[in-house]
DNA sequence: ACGGATAGCGCAACCCGTTGCGGAAAATAG
DNA sequence: CTATTTTCCGCAACGGGTTGCGCTATCCGT
């Protein structure tokens, strides 16, 4: 059985398509009988029209790709959530693709949004992206490009992330206020922009309560494994760190899961702050006070942003958004 | 700068655009000289097809819809995560919708992948759905549907989910066996197809090991506030279970946070398993053993199995698929 | 009754790649 | 050298909704 057309309906009551086309979408041009007629038959009918021939007609998909490394269980499931919710308020739907971490997947993600004919991209950079070169083919069609979360400081880029730097920095200075010694910090890997932020509000942070930096409480690694392994050294090491600030939710995981194996307790014989999407302090024993960020809120920002940049590509004047975190205090540290 | 056409190319090197089109595919009617120069002149103007012609052209679309209540933190991303994998692979994209756990907005989903024209669709059922009629409209077009995880047993559907009934006799087997005598579950709402069936696995093992089933001991809730004022009320009771069943990581997470706030351990004043997608066990210290289910071959599997019907529909033979789980024992009850 | 305004509708092109069919030129056969 | 086959390519329609433009019929005013 083959979908109903406006030309069946037009054949039916002896009229042109074009009748029936704006006779549905009540152009002043028709008469009221005739739409009376025309919407009543397709009701019987049960027509629905073909968004595939009138997008296609339009030049416009009414689609939004979303490209992101992997779907993780913290962040990036709220954010995706709020994508979708705004994304969907808005009449576009998402298309969703994942690059694991891979610059030539990202490409390939590309390709596959430039032949759906998307409408605006989401894109949550690998960390093998140096460069942001290869989005360069949407500039050329009009198409926006916004970078979310995992993004690279390019001018003219748009961007919506969190402040990662004023969190990292809220972190330290509660930790600095409460007496901790010997901060130590778990990053993800070195390169990344999302990195460096944060890593500069930490050691800015330490700066200001005098406290100093030393490289061998901090820790870098770009697998949760990696990261297990050089947090579980330092733990061994004869000079400990007091108190250890996490970047991510993945990492807090990581770090926790070792902590629990070690047999140390939290805060006495180490104290943990987070930047977190807050559902995984909540989980552990005792909780952990953390920096709240909001994978929803960034997401719902985001797809506001490319809302606007899609339809008035000329009013937005705002198009690099860092969002702001606050302490949610749980333990007493 | 509009994009580069099939005609284009073709205007350029004073041949018609059907000749394009089928050197571009290698159809054997054109002469290799002539194929040569399209495939040139193509790479040089950067000519990519426009899938939106194409997919229109043929009457499909090459993309998949996904509907699901909400993006969870647990199951549901990993899910996701495989059928994005599989269903790219094969050469689809997802598009992906929430519904909210509303009926209304499930059918405003059906309403947008129809006008999409998508090939296949995946749901997970709102907690609100009683019957399946809404998803007839794919069955007329020969669209196949599959219904994943939360499904409603319906005779000729389609349908991938967890062997639900052997995860919780598998656990509570795993109790039993270790002598706890008052064992109480914790389950999701009691009208969903996948709370029956894991309460009659549970029922059935305690029966089995001759443990009474007792009332008072379950108990249900559709959101995790709900879950949380139940349980919470549970252990005030003066009779207490001695060991908790968990039917999902999302009330494993609201048991744990309220065993903790209640100052109880695990598994001294009450022990607790759960069926799992196996990260929450491991951040809980103690660690604790669970019922591992995957969201990730729960995915993969549908998506194949939708790749299959919509390319084969007549092929396949096996519609109704139950994964099988398996204990991790990571404490020592 | 006649000129101009307006309401109501149809024609046909358009978006772009695909494909059945037919035709001309070249190659091969006889 | 003619007849037949093969090679290579173009024409035109298709898919389904949209839209600029033009045409006719009715209406109003004078």
């Amino acid at each position: 059985m083959s979908r109903v057309t406006i030309r069946d309906i037009a054949k039916l009551l002896e009229v042109s398509p074009s009748t029936v086309s704006r006779a549905l979408k009540d152009h002043p041009d028709i008469g009221q009988t005739t739409k009376d007629k025309v919407k009543q038959v397709a009701d019987e009918l049960g027509y629905f029209p073909n968004n595939q021939a009138v997008n296609f007609r339009q030049r416009k998909s009414k689609l939004f790709g979303l490209i992101l490394p992997e779907l993780g269980r913290f962040f990036s499931p709220d954010m995706v959530r709020g994508i979708e919710e705004i994304t969907r308020k808005k009449g576009y739907s998402l298309v969703i693709f994942q690059s694991n971490d891979s610059l030539e997947k990202e490409k390939e993600c590309i390709t596959l949004c430039r032949s759906f004919g998307i409408d605006g991209l989401l894109v949550c950079l690998t960390r093998e992206t140096k460069n942001i070169d290869h989005f360069q083919g949407f500039a050329k069609n009009d198409i926006p490009v916004i970078f979310v979360d995992k993004v690279i400081r390019e001018k003219g880029s748009a961007r919506v992330l969190i402040n990662g730097y004023n969190a990292a920095f809220t972190a330290i200075q509660y930790l600095a206020k409460r007496n901790y010694q010997k901060i130590g910090g778990v990053f993800a890997n070195k390169n990344l922009t999302i990195t460096k932020r944060r890593k500069e509000g930490f050691k800015a942070a330490l700066d200001k309560y005098e406290l100093s930096y030393k490289e061998h409480f901090c820790i870098h690694g770009s697998s949760i494994q990696e990261i297990k392994d050089h947090f579980l050294r330092l733990l061994k090491q004869t000079e400990k760190p007091d108190a250890i600030f996490t970047m991510t939710d993945e990492i807090l995981s990581a770090v926790i899961q070792i902590i629990h194996e070690e047999g140390l307790f939290i805060p006495n014989d180490i104290a943990v702050i987070s930047i977190s999407n807050g559902y995984l302090p909540y989980y552990i024993n005792p909780k952990i006070t953390f920096i709240k960020h909001s994978g929803y809120e960034v997401g719902k920002t985001a797809a506001n942003l490319l809302v606007d940049l899609t339809e008035n590509p000329n009013m937005v004047l705002q198009r690099h958004i860092e969002l702001e975190t606050y302490l949610v205090e749980l333990d007493s540290c």
